[in-house]
DNA sequence: AGCACGCCGACT
DNA sequence: GTCGGCGTGCTC
């Protein structure tokens, strides 16, 4: 009887492959397997075994597996479950799912290995030039790769030939699989055993007496090996002995020190555990038994704490208790970069049982990661990092916590899968029975939905801990500022009296401008023209630091004119302004203080970020200027001014979700005023003071904000009351990805009528010199969510299926942020 | 995705 | 005449 397994191999492909597989083989695979197999003409891809079975393909003959990859299987049987359920809930495939998932060094890839014929055949007549050329360097370095023959023979159509050659067996080709993952290991030395006793010892100095050099290692050898008795690393020795390496091989090579190599991990966790007791206020122990009770009867919670309040603590209790039942635990973020402070607080409370995951780690120390997960160690309990952990293998999740569970960047953008790590997270605890709490001092409007509608559990932390106050709001119109010229730049003089205030006090000021850059955008006064982007439908925008004019689409990048490139004029002006010219600007105002500014620009570097908050943690820093990525959950004790730039910029998005943003936005920024006893300040300027985000900010009215914001869902039918769907069309055919586009609209008006929107050109239109078309599906309450899913996938199956559309790409998003 | 095959314009 | 562009079809 014949045995088949169905793989999901990393492709865009919506199908699964089947193969074929001897009996011993069935034997030995099981699902969640790593198999390579062939795949198409000359290529080999790692696949993951979904289904055993024994009914041959209908249509096709299966191919034979290549190589079984894994002695356990890589996934569980969950991870299967979740994959499929992601791929059909984001409209995406399961390859797709699969490269997001896997750590990139479990992907191994072919690379086609070309090599003379073995049976040796000397009819090497009748070759062309290229053949010849081919042949001839192949007789020298007996094996090429692909890409050196295209080098060899400049040229990038090499694959035709070589198939000609292989089919007149003058030339083999073969498919090398490079294994990426290596452990990291250390060289070690140790001392010959049969130098051990002490006489044995003298004698061997004695006899070296002539290699000092080699006496000196020895010497310090035996130093630091008195004090323990652990191996020595070669790289040890070689720093304390100031001694060449040459001088340690010599030793090895007369037997008298020993090597060996060990593995060592990666990842490891060198500081010291200083768990003191987590006490709670009363309201955190109110909270707590609130969640615990709600945990009991397997509910989703949503935990609303304003800033400061101690959720931290919650969780980390939380985290306790879960693992304390021997399950683990999974704490989601944002942004892993963003956080070192809340990795070092529960490192120093968990100590090595805390695994930190997330994509700016090497390829190995993530496989080391995911196996840590995979067998479920004590190291290893509780994984923190942002949204690709829940792609870990857990075993036994007990318990995940999802901190500022509003913050779009759960949601990934690109490339698919296009999934909601908080939404994906719910699924998750739910396949495993597993507890999951949603933190935020600003809940999402979806999430307090579900609260307020009791699909999730609502706790509420409203007093800041150790009764600090929430800081005091001031909104400064800037309007009336400018007519009444009381500005100097972009400040207004409230604001200048307030940082001053502040710094006599000795303490920090916090600014907050939600643009990088400088002046964004040039403009011509005489003519109005504004220098475009040749590959994208933008105006390039001004960065001081390097003189130039920059596209934030595509990187395109042109020296700073000083004439106007329509017209010549020399009178150009700057629109609007960004980090950098608010750093500039306040060096003229405080000449004497320390500023810093962070944002995209200035936390390029890996540590680049690190550097700066530790720099404003030590008061090296009096004023931070910085953009969104001051908001995320950074604690500092001295701040007690916070400056909103501009809040009007954060308004005036063209989106749904602008208002909703702009409050969690300015509230949280906010939160980083008056974190001690003294009360703090925030200052918000803006050209609509009486706009009622702004009011509703200043009155920190959380409550206020969501009604109102429900309502205008309600009205022009978004989220949370109708679910959406976006098709993005990309194409480089101006004509074409309207066309498209307007075929896509009309095949779903016929079966989802009014509830298609567009197709309509994004606000940027063209990028990389693609032509962008949105098409939006609005999914009321009442229509199945999968049957309406379904009947996308057929739609667009049926685009796809049109010839002259192949050329245009559809990027399906669903819940798009 | 990645590759082969086939068709068409622009070059030694 | 060939080279290299891209549109089209297929991969177990």
């Amino acid at each position: 009887m014949p045995y088949f397994a169905d793989l999901i191999l990393p492709l865009p492909l919506d199908n699964r492959f089947t193969y074929s597989l001897t009996e011993e083989e069935a034997q030995f695979i099981q699902p969640g397997m790593r198999l390579a197999v062939q795949f198409g003409k000359n290529r080999i891809y790692t696949g993951i075994v979904a289904l055993i079975h024994q009914n041959p393909p209908e249509v096709y003959e299966a191919k034979p597996i290549h190589q079984i990859l894994d002695e356990e299987p890589l996934l569980t049987n969950d991870q299967l479950k979740f994959w499929s359920w992601l791929a059909t809930y984001y409209l995406c495939t399961e390859g797709e799912v699969m490269r997001a998932a896997l750590p990139g060094a479990f992907l191994l890839e072919s690379e086609s290995i070309v090599k003379l014929s073995s049976e040796i055949n000397t009819d090497f007549e009748e070759l062309s030039d290229d053949e010849f050329l081919i042949v001839e360097a192949l007789q020298r370095q007996s094996s090429m790769k692909i890409q050196e023959i295209e080098q060899l023979l400049d040229s990038k159509k090499v694959l035709p030939i070589l198939n000609k050659l292989v089919s007149r067996q003058l030339i083999d080709l073969n498919q090398e699989i490079y294994e990426q993952f290596k452990p990291k290991e250390i060289r070690f030395v140790k001392l010959n055993p049969a130098f051990e006793a002490e006489s044995e010892m003298h004698k061997l100095l004695d006899e070296l007496s002539r290699a000092p050099k080699q006496r000196e290692v020895l010497f310090t050898y035996f130093s630091l090996t008195a004090k323990s008795k652990k191996p020595l690393k070669v790289k040890k020795l070689l720093n304390e002995s100031g001694a060449s390496a040459g001088v340690i091989k010599s030793l090895i090579d007369k037997d008298i020190l020993e090597e060996f190599y060990g593995e060592v991990d990666r990842v490891t966790f060198t500081g010291e555990i200083n768990s003191h007791e987590i006490k709670f206020n009363q309201f955190q122990e109110k909270a707590f038994n609130e969640i615990n009770q709600n945990f009991s009867e397997d509910k989703v919670c949503l935990l609303h704490g304003v800033t400061s309040s101690g959720k931290t603590e919650i969780y980390i209790k939380l985290i306790e208790r879960a693992i304390n039942k021997g399950k683990q635990a999974l704490y989601l973020l944002p942004e892993i970069a963003l956080t070192t402070q809340l990795i070092k607080r529960l490192q120093n409370y968990f100590g090595d049982k805390v695994l930190v995951y997330h994509s700016k780690y090497s390829l190995n120390e993530r496989v080391e990661i995911y196996n840590k997960v995979l067998e479920n160690t004590e190291k290893g309990k509780i994984v923190i990092g942002a949204r690709s952990c829940i792609f870990l293998p857990f075993r036994d999740l007990g318990l995940i916590v999802v901190d500022e569970e509003h913050e779009s960047t759960f949601k990934q953008f690109d490339p698919a899968p296009r999934y909601h790590a908080r939404d994906a997270a719910v699924v998750l605890a739910n396949m495993f029975q597993a507890n999951i709490i949603l933190g935020s001092a600003t809940p999402s409007i979806e999430s307090y939905f579900n609260a307020e509608h009791n699909k999730y559990a609502l706790v509420e932390l409203n007093r800041r801990y150790g009764n600090v106050l929430m800081p005091e709001v001031e909104v400064v119109d800037i309007k009336t500022a400018h007519r009444k010229k009381r500005m100097i730049g972009h400040f207004s003089e409230r604001l200048i009296e307030e940082i001053k205030e502040s710094i006599k006090e000795g303490e920090q000021v916090i600014l907050f401008q939600n643009r990088r850059g400088f002046s964004p955008i040039m403009e011509c006064n005489t003519c109005g023209h504004s220098p475009q982007c040749p590959n994208c439908d933008v105006s390039l925008t001004y960065h001081s630091h390097n003189n130039q004019l920059r596209c934030h689409y595509c990187g395109y990048h042109i020296a700073m004119q000083n004439q106007c490139m329509a017209c010549s004029s020399n009178e150009i002006t700057t629109k609007g302004f960004g980090t950098e010219q608010v750093e500039t600007e306040l060096k003229a105002l405080f000449p004497d203080q320390k500023i810093g500014r962070m944002d995209q620009d200035t936390t390029r570097g890996k540590h680049a970020y690190e550097k700066i908050i530790t720099a404003f943690e030590n008061e090296e820093i009096d004023i931070l200027i910085g953009t969104q990525m001051l908001t995320k959950g950074l604690d500092f004790r001295k701040v007690s001014l916070v400056g909103i730039m501009n809040a009007d910029n954060l308004l005036n998005f063209p989106d749904f979700r602008a208002h909703e943003r702009s409050f969690q936005l300015m509230l949280q920024v906010a939160g980083r005023s008056g974190r001690t006893q003294k009360r703090g300040k925030v200052l918000i300027q803006t050209y609509n003071p009486h706009h009622q985000i702004i009011q509703q900010v200043s009155t920190g009215d959380f409550k206020g904000m969501y009604a109102e914001q429900l309502e205008e869902r309600y009205q022009y039918q978004y989220p949370p009351y109708f679910r959406l769907i976006r098709l993005t069309l990309k194409c480089r055919d101006y004509s074409k990805t309207n066309e498209a586009a307007e075929w896509l609209a009309r095949a779903l008006e016929n079966v989802f009528d009014r509830y298609v929107l567009g197709p309509e050109f994004p606000p940027v239109a063209r990028i990389r010199n693609e032509y962008y078309k949105n098409i939006l599906i609005k999914i009321p309450k009442k229509q199945s969510l999968g049957k309406t899913k379904k009947m996308v996938h057929r739609i667009l199956s049926s685009f796809r299926a049109i010839g002259v559309y192949r050329s245009v790409r559809v990027v399906v998003n669903v819940d798009p942020q």
